[in-house]
DNA sequence: TCAGTATTTAGAAAAGTTTCAAAATACCTC
DNA sequence: GAGGTATTTTGAAACTTTTCTAAATACTGA
């Protein structure tokens, strides 16, 4: 993991809405990108960088391809932060 | 503040690593600038769009301008990861 | 006020990102 | 294996970001 590519999938405001959205549950590519004015092909691309950025993972059933988020990766953002702070609350002992 | 414009400042690596920098506490813009490859010019862009998303905040000294960490953005992101996360321990009540 | 140091602004080149339409692939069901 | 649905890939246009050099501003202290 890295945290140029993770920050960077954070950084627009469509992938930061995929990933609100997945809170709820692995949702297939499709339900996903009907939420969006985009097309498929861009939110394809969205989940793509995420998916690089292991902020998300997928996983195959029938036809269809789940995405769901990763929570180890965002425990590590959030400590980079909370390091950032100073917030003794978070580091490693 | 607007999470747009925070995670878009975390997602370059050189604002980054001023961030990390300003841990140790508040630097000139000179001081900062030293530390890095690019000239005077390039980081000072670079601390507008720190200071553009409220992470850092600058006082003036002498003839310098201090940089440093404003504490309660990060408060704000580690709130918005940690809600991703669903971790409970970090939510409002 | 003048000289000097600190920092920012302006303008431009290069590189990267976001988006789309169209085509390609993948996989299920019959 | 053919047809259908789900999803990705390709290639290109528009836009944004990063960086530089050069010029401008700002403030200090003699």
């Amino acid at each position: 993991m890295s945290f140029g590519e993770t920050f960077k999938a954070l950084s627009n405001p469509v992938r930061r809405e995929i990933l609100t959205l997945l809170k709820g549950g692995k949702l297939p590519a499709g339900e996903i990108a009907a939420r969006f004015p985009q097309t498929d092909a861009t939110i394809s691309h969205h989940l793509n960088v995420l998916k690089q950025a292991e902020l998300v993972f997928e996983t195959r059933e029938k036809n269809y391809i789940y995405y769901q988020l990763n929570a180890s990766v965002l425990e590590e953002v959030l400590l980079w932060i909370a390091d950032l702070k100073g917030d003794e609350s978070h580091e490693e002992r």
